[in-house]
RNA sequence: GCGCCCGUAGCUCAAUUGGAUAGAGCGUUAGCCUCCGGAGCUAAAGGUUACAGGUUCGAUUCCUGUCGGGCGCACCA
């Protein structure tokens, strides 16, 4: 709401200096400076034009302050500071009508309709159907659904989508594996795999599948294809109940196959033909991606006459843009980003918008317990999967530490400080926050006192300083979603907390004086308001009480 | 050898897409409970942003180089 005003009002300052053309507004940058000395708002506008008007950037500055139309519901002043920056400072009366605002927006107060109606889609975890999730699974998974609900809350009409590769010769040494596993148990002599799958729970799987049927199976030519598909299905029902208990929803399971059954993946290869990009070298044919800024030529099909990988991944991205969406945003693990610049550059030679795919690569996780990283071998099928992890930390820690650092950056998970139920574990500090809200409105319901509705006397330094930072959090979530970054929402609610903390030391809430309990019990709904919806945009519950764990209390 | 990510306080990490005096948590030290939840608060100490240049009003951020860590570099996905 404030940034639509701002932008308004400084695209008027822009016309009436003689200045304003679409392309400086939308060069325009808005900030909440860390440094309430800066003002509530600041923009670096001046600075920016000062080259292209050849004129000192304080004179810009002053010129857009004194064409900045005045609003006394919302500012009191805009300041030139510094080499030229605008700074904007709230007046009494926004700051004094804002809890009733954020009461009027509910749920969706810090939401905003800056891309209204957008299509973009989000395909996140897309791991294969050949195991269990594992931790770098659960971190994109945390990940992309916050990004999701990011997006949504900025105007976009955003969907998350799961990737299935049940294609390929990794389901097919599943498969095979599955098979062995379960004619170990059955007595019946099958060789395992070469490079079959090790883990424990492919023996789980075969314990599941109706005996009946795959005993027949064994007995037929090719009858690891039954074992293959029975256990994709019972692996895929796997996955998508431990990203259903994690709060991970998906508007769509995407199948590999049904990109090849349809003839999409054909259809890529004549496309790609078309464009003139398709030529046969050593037996096999190769895309011409270094045209479009590859290093290397790529295969596409084999000498084999088997498509590799990119050709269903052009096509399955062909895909998205046909179904409609605008843009499409992957998040992907450490070990892919050299398939980037191929798919990207095959992409561009079909004609897409350069900008329709964004990939973000979610960076590794090393786990650490007493000091130590945790040895996994996904070869010996020893490692720790994420509902290990749900089950040793709960859904809200994992996804609050996960949430907590930039995506791009290797994530040390401290096993040990995420099982603890103390004052040491981030997620905690800001739960507890809403927790002791909550119980103080209790507490102030019991004696019939409920929120100001109107606007409120704001006297005390840290009734404002919380003010301030609530009025942000509309800001931070649309920088959140325009940068692609999540982690920016703990690191807001845990300041949020901190002065909300604050505030609660310095200010009685709940006192003789009904008048200003009633004012002050507005800012500390208005403070609930703010953490539920931060928190839930992380996918994080906002208890309305906490209690430890017996054990964890000494 | 080439490409990508990273290098910031003792540790783990931020720094609002180039902004103003580089901030949090943990750890360390010293304090705060007659009253709304002490999973809390206050204060102190802690930095040549790996290093050297460059670009400009301004660089942790962008460019070049060096050093160090991780991950990729298939007719596997």
């Amino acid at each position: 709401m404030v940034w639509a005003k701002l932008t308004e009002g400084l695209g008027e300052s822009l016309r009436r200096a003689g200045w304003l053309t679409d392309e400086r507004l939308g060069r325009l940058e808005l900030a909440v400076p860390r440094d309430p000395a800066h003002g509530d708002w600041t923009t670096n506008l001046a600075l920016l034009l000062a080259r292209e008007l050849s004129m000192p950037p304080r004179a810009v500055a002053e010129k857009l302050a004194a064409g900045f139309p005045a609003d006394a519901s919302t500012w009191s002043s805009v300041e030139v500071a510094g080499p030229g920056f605008l700074n904007f400072t709230y007046s009494d009366a926004f700051l004094r009508g804002l809890p009733a605002a954020v009461r009027a927006g509910g749920e969706t107060f810090g939401h905003g309709p800056h891309d209204p109606g957008t299509r973009v889609q989000v395909e996140y975890v897309s791991a294969n159907p050949t195991g269990p999730l594992n931790v770098v699974n659960g971190r994109a998974a945390a990940v992309g659904a916050a990004l999701v609900r990011l997006l949504e809350a900025t105007g976009h009409r955003a969907e998350g989508e799961f990737y299935v590769n049940d294609t390929g010769a990794q389901v097919e040494v599943f498969g095979e594996s599955l098979a062995a596993r379960f004619a170990e148990r059955a007595g019946i002599e099958r060789a395992f795999p070469e490079n079959g799958y090790q883990g424990e729970y492919v023996r789980d799987l075969g314990r599941e599948l109706p005996p009946a049927e795959a005993r027949r199976a064994l007995g037929e030519p090719g009858g690891s294809a039954w074992f293959r598909d029975h256990g994709l299905e019972l692996m895929l029902e796997r996955q998508r109940s431990d990203l259903d208990q994690y709060g991970a929803v998906f508007s769509n399971w995407f199948r590999e196959s049904t990109l090849h059954r349809s003839g999409a993946v054909a259809r890529t290869l004549e496309a790609l033909e078309e464009r003139g990009v398709v030529y046969e070298a050593e037996g096999a044919r190769w895309v011409r991606t270094t045209a479009f800024g590859d290093d290397k030529d790529r295969v596409v099909v084999r000498s084999n006459g088997v498509a590799t990988y990119l050709l269903p991944d052009v096509a399955y991205h062909r895909d998205k843009r046909a179904r409609g969406f605008r843009s499409a945003i992957d998040l992907w693990g450490p070990d892919h980003h050299g398939h980037i610049l191929p798919l990207k550059a095959a992409l561009d030679a079909l004609g897409l918008e350069p900008d329709f795919l964004e990939v973000i690569i979610v960076q590794q996780v090393n786990l650490l317990a007493g000091g130590e990283p945790v040895k996994m071998s996904k070869r010996a099928g020893e490692f720790i999967t994420l509902r290990d992890l749900m089950d040793e930390v709960g859904p809200d820690c994992a996804k609050f530490f996960f949430l907590l650092r930039s995506t791009s950056a290797h994530l040390d998970f401290d096993l040990d400080l995420a099982k603890q139920q103390n004052d040491e574990n981030p997620t905690y500090y800001v739960q507890y926050a809403h927790a002791r809200i909550a119980s103080i409105l209790r507490f102030a319901s019991e004696r019939g006192l409920e929120p100001a509705r109107g606007p409120i006397p704001v006297e005390a330094a840290e009734e404002r300083a919380l003010l301030r930072k609530l009025a942000a959090f509309p800001e931070v979530v649309r920088g959140a979603a325009v940068a692609r970054e999540p982690h920016r929402l703990p690191a807001y609610l845990m300041e949020t907390a901190a002065l909300f903390h604050r505030f609660y030391h310095v200010c009685r809430v709940v006192s003789e004086d009904r008048e200003r309990s009633r004012a002050r019990i507005a800012i500390v709904d208005a403070t609930r308001i703010v953490l539920r919806n931060g928190l839930g945009l992380m996918g994080v519950t906002s208890p309305e009480r906490m209690e430890r764990d017996a054990e964890s209390v000494a």
